[in-house]
DNA sequence: CTAGAATTTGAACGATGGTTCAAATTCTGA
DNA sequence: TCAGAATTTGAACCATCGTTCAAATTCTAG
C-alpha cells in the first residue's frame, strides 16, 4: 500500500491530523469520479478542484501533483480487488465459485455507485518511477486470479487451458465493462457483475 | 466508409493523384503505429511526422489535422472489421464457428504485425461532431456480432443466454488483447486469436 | 527551358493544462 | 486576545501540442 505521507499537516494535533486526512480523501474521491468520467488525460486539476468544491491551488498543498492523486487514486483500487482476491483464497468454496466471487468484486470496484473507480485501468498514464510500482501491484492482482484459474484446472473442477491466456481474457472482459456500463442503464452493477462472472467461469467448466 | 477527398491534390493527373494517394497511406500507416504504441491521447502530431519520416506542417496538408487522420485510421480498422463480420455471416458453416472466425478476425485487425490498429477503441478521443458516425459504425459492428450470437442461441447452438451482454464479454476480452499482448512474446498474434475465440465461444457451448 | 502550380519546410502562434507562489485568510495554542 | 502557524486563493508561469503560414523547393505542362 502506497504510503500516506504527512504532506499537508506538519501540525501534529490529533484532531487537525483527521481534518486534513478527511480533506484528502475528498480530493481523491472526486479525483477518482472525474477519473471515471473522462479518463485520465482529459481529466484537469481545474476540473477535480471544482468537482471537490475547492480551488485549483490547494491540491498542491495536499498532493505533489496531479500523478500523485492519480497513483493513490489506482492504488487504493488495486488494493480493493487484490484484498477480495485474498479473501477468495481463504474461503472454502469450490474454484469455479471463489473464481466468481473474485470476477464480481472486481467488477463492483469499478461500478460500484458510490466508490467506483477506473483510473487504475490506466496504469500507463503515470509517470516513470511511479508506474513499475503500480504495474507489479496490478500483475500481482493478476497472478493471484491466475493462481485461482490454475488451481481449478488442476483439481479438475476447470478444463484444462492456458491459464495465462484465459485470465487475460477474463479480465478483459470485465475491465471493459468500464467502457459500456452506464449507471441509468437496464442492467444495475450487480447484476452485470453476476452475469459476467457466470459467462466467463462458464467457459472452463466441463 | 468515409469518403477521401481530394485534399491535398488539385492536380488531376493521374500519375499525381496516386502520389498523393500513397502520400496519405503513408502517413495514416504511421499514425496507427503511433496510437497503436502511445495511445491517441499521447502521440502527438510532431511524433506522426517523424514516424512517417516527414515534417509536421506537411500533414496538414494532406489532412486537416489530428482528428481527421485519427477518424481515418478508426474507420479503416472498423470497417475491415465489420467486413469480417459480414463475410462470417455468408458462410455456410455453424454458428459457433462463424463466431471464432469474427473473433479471430477482430483480433488479427487489432494485433496483427503489419497492419494492426487499434486507435477504434478510443472513439471519444473523437471531437463532436466526427464522433456520432463512428460510434454508429461501431455499434452496427456489435450488432453484427450480437446477431451471430442471438442466431446460435435461437438455434440451439449455444446456450441461452443475455445475448448483449455476452457480446460484450466477447469484445471486452478481445479488445483488452491489445493492452497486454506484445509481438516479442510468447505467443503469436495468431494464437492469441486461435485461444480467445475457443474460450470464450466454449462458454456458451451446451 | 521556364512559368506557374504543387509540395514541403520549420519557425511562430494560440490554447490548454499542470504547476507555482505571494498574498490573504483562517485556525490554534497560550 | 493575539501571534504565529496552517490553510486557501487565484493570478501568473511555463511547457506542450495542435495548428498556421510565408517562404523555399520541387514538379510539370507547354
Amino acid at each position: 500500500m502506497v504510503q500516506i505521507l504527512n504532506r499537508g499537516s506538519t501540525r501534529t494535533s490529533p484532531r487537525a491530523q483527521r481534518k486534513t486526512e478527511a480533506r484528502r480523501a475528498e480530493i481523491l474521491r472526486a479525483a477518482a469520479r472525474v477519473f471515471r468520467r473522462k479518463g485520465v488525460a482529459a481529466a484537469g486539476m481545474r476540473e477535480i478542484a471544482e468537482e471537490a468544491d475547492l480551488s485549483p491551488g490547494i491540491l498542491y498543498y495536499y498532493f505533489s501533483g496531479k500523478d500523485e492523486i492519480l497513483q493513490y487514486c489506482q492504488d487504493r483500487t488495486l488494493e480493493h480487488m487484490l484484498a477480495a482476491a485474498e479473501a477468495a483464497r481463504a474461503t472454502p468454496a469450490s474454484t469455479p465459485e471463489r473464481l466468481r466471487a473474485v470476477l464480481r468484486a472486481h467488477v463492483q470496484a469499478m461500478l460500484g455507485e458510490l466508490e467506483g473507480a477506473t483510473a487504475h485501468l490506466e496504469v500507463e498514464a503515470l509517470p516513470e518511477g511511479m508506474r513499475e510500482a503500480m504495474i507489479a501491484k496490478r500483475d500481482r492482482y493478476e497472478h493471484e486470479v491466475r493462481a485461482l484459474v490454475a488451481e481449478g484446472m488442476k483439481r479438475g473442477e476447470l478444463a484444462k487451458a492456458d491459464a495465462a491466456l484465459v485470465t487475460r481474457a477474463m479480465l478483459g472482459a470485465v475491465n471493459w465493462s468500464a467502457r459500456w456500463f452506464r449507471p441509468d442503464g437496464k442492467l444495475r452493477s450487480a447484476e452485470v457483475a453476476q452475469s459476467l462472472a457466470d459467462y466467463l467461469v462458464r467457459g472452463l467448466t466441463k
